[in-house]
DNA sequence: CTTGATTCCGAAAGCGCTTTCGGTCTAGGC
DNA sequence: GCCTAGACCGAAAGCGCTTTCGGAATCAAG
């Protein structure tokens, strides 16, 4: 188990360090016959860099490090470990590490990203849920370490990103519920310092707009990415004199306190009120009823969004590397026909899941 | 932004690098003059030493690997992500970096690890969800890396580890459901090269046999920990000629699974049937009804997990580092009292959540 | 054969720190 | 006033690799 050296490699072939070492490199002033001999040996005694004075040597960190979401919950998590095992699998091909990153707080996000930029830790740098605008960002950008965001912000030109369309997923389940009927269509949102929020927020009023429906601030609400904070949001709107038919949640978290204030309401969401989510996280599937999400593609965004750092590190032009994906309405139980004024009607159109 | 090196550092006082280096690191033959002269400097500089540079020298890698779960699926990753940050917010206090590391295979763990081992990248290993006779244990005994289990192997004297202790758990939790009249209990469980599989079955056992109850291979189930793969197997349970009144499951997510099949088959959960599931997870507050289950406190597990990981890479002794929590039953409404063959019959006794 | 161009490799200088070793200086004991 | 202890710091040797530079050997051309 004992490590063994450059040095040591040499001296047991004879030839020098350095000559070991090019040879490994595939230097093109190294004879093929050297060179295969070299690589036997290392081969044999199971040789590997150390990866730490070759870091020293080189300059390149051969990492990339991960920052964690400032304030994540339980229910949002799934999407970090799913980015990270892409991530992982990414990096690996290379034989790169993985670091994950978190500041202690929301406002000490920027001074982490700083004080890594100049650490020579990493050679590139993913974050994710960027806001409007986003200091990390420009911190990035100014000290011209490779980096790609998972989401945009409103600027967004000049650096990469891998972002899902969820205006238009929005927009689009605006005329989906106009569709079955619908035309009072309530919004509970994302606090809009994310630019997500604000995107996701765009998509509803364009799609009332589209479908000539006037926006009514009545029907919108601001709520923490909680279940139990968007449930009170919803039975605020629920609750009021002309309560919506509908409810579009920004997350899917927020969609399960929709549901839960309407069954406390005594309503059946789906029947007497449609709530449609936006995230497509599998439990969706288990909750009363099953909920209707937009669902977005992370299977292998994590993979995706690797690849194009290392692309970017490697010199390539950040402004190449943006990909918009776009997110698909997977119709669960939560969504239905208006219900008429009438008292009794039964939920028909219903799929099964 | 560029970076200021010791030797800047040492030219701008006018004493050598050395020095620096010593005042800087609290050696005790610095005058304190010096060091504060010394410090405010670097503080003025904001300078930070060079991490690889470091390592190289001091052979510390100041760094901790968690090594990913081979095959985690997306509604068992809340605890990774969560994990992650306490773990993060340990090594925080240090300034030591975190790295995830992740084997592409489950056969390619063993492997993974011993490279890890000899990388040199990593003072430390974290490895989670250990199997009965686990190799990774193994090999890191042997290469002298300190590390900590979440969970235990079998043989669990000589290392260190933080778990839970599912077996009890599951033992309350028959007498629970003996308490309410259950006689005929299944159970759902994982694949038992899980030790923690195991252990939480040993414990469903212990809980029928210390309730005079025989056990039963009928009522007994191994499946993946998916949601479907648990319904088919609640399904094959249920169907029996002698069907069980209640199932315990070995995780939530096989529970979400018991709770489908029960209400495909027309009855209601926590009134026909029972489901209690394992782990507390907080979307189990939004299922269909909302799950019972066996919550184990993970809010600091990471936390504490990083902490003793720390001590023992002080030079503490790994065998004095073992914590074993408790988890606690969390009633929603998936239990409830066994249902008499009397067609109908109200279900009383429920809490609200 | 001599010369100039190649090919291939050895030597050595770092990368930015840490740490040992010894030397200088000052303080205290006689 | 001389000697011995500390106290304090400078110099230098690494840590394990990479990479530049130049020299020796080989080869083709004149």
């Amino acid at each position: 188990m004992k490590r063994v050296s450059l040095k040591f490699l040499a001296k047991e072939l004879g030839i020098a360090e350095g000559t070991v070492s090019r040879a490994l490199n595939d230097y093109p002033d190294i004879s093929a016959a050297t060179r295969e001999r070299v690589k036997a040996a290392a081969e044999k005694y199971n040789y590997r860099a150390d990866h730490t004075a070759r870091r020293l040597a080189t300059g390149v960190a051969e990492a990339v490090a991960f920052l964690m979401p400032a304030n994540s919950n339980a229910l949002s998590n799934p999407f970090v470990a799913q980015l990270l095992e892409g991530l992982g699998q990414s990096l690996s091909t290379r034989g790169w590490d993985l670091l994950v990153v978190q500041a202690r707080s929301a406002e000490e996000e920027a001074d982490t990203i700083a004080k890594l930029a100049v650490s020579g830790k990493v050679s590139g740098v993913v974050i994710s849920r960027p806001y409007k605008q986003d200091s990390r960002i420009e911190l990035l950008q100014k000290s011209r370490m490779p980096f790609i965001v998972h989401g945009r912000a409103t600027a967004s030109d000049d650096y990469a990103w891998y972002d899902v369309d969820s205006k238009s997923a929005f927009t689009n389940s605006c005329d989906h519920l106009v569709s079955l009927g619908h035309r009072r269509i309530g919004y509970i949102g994302a606090p809009t310092y994310y630019n997500f929020a604000q995107m996701r927020m765009d998509g509803y009023r364009l799609g009332l707009e589209s479908n000539d429906i006037a926006f009514d601030p009545e029907l919108v609400e601001v709520a923490e990415m909680l279940d139990d904070a968007a449930e009170r949001a919803a039975l605020s709107l629920l609750r009021s004199d002309n309560p919506p038919t509908a409810i579009l949640c920004a997350t899917d978290t927020q969609a399960l306190g929709a549901l839960a204030a309407i069954r406390n309401l005594g309503m059946m969401p789906g029947h007497d009120v449609s709530v449609i989510g936006y995230d497509g996280l599998d439990f969706g599937k288990h909750t009363n009823p099953p909920l209707t999400t937009m669902a977005q593609p992370l299977a292998h965004s994590g993979r995706q969004i690797g690849d194009m750092l290392l692309a970017i590190i490697d010199g390539g032009n950040p402004a190449d590397f943006q990909e918009l994906r776009s997110a698909e309405l997977v119709r669960r139980m939560s969504d239905g026909p208006v219900r008429p004024k009438s008292p009794q009607q039964s939920n028909t159109d219903r799929r099964k899941v």
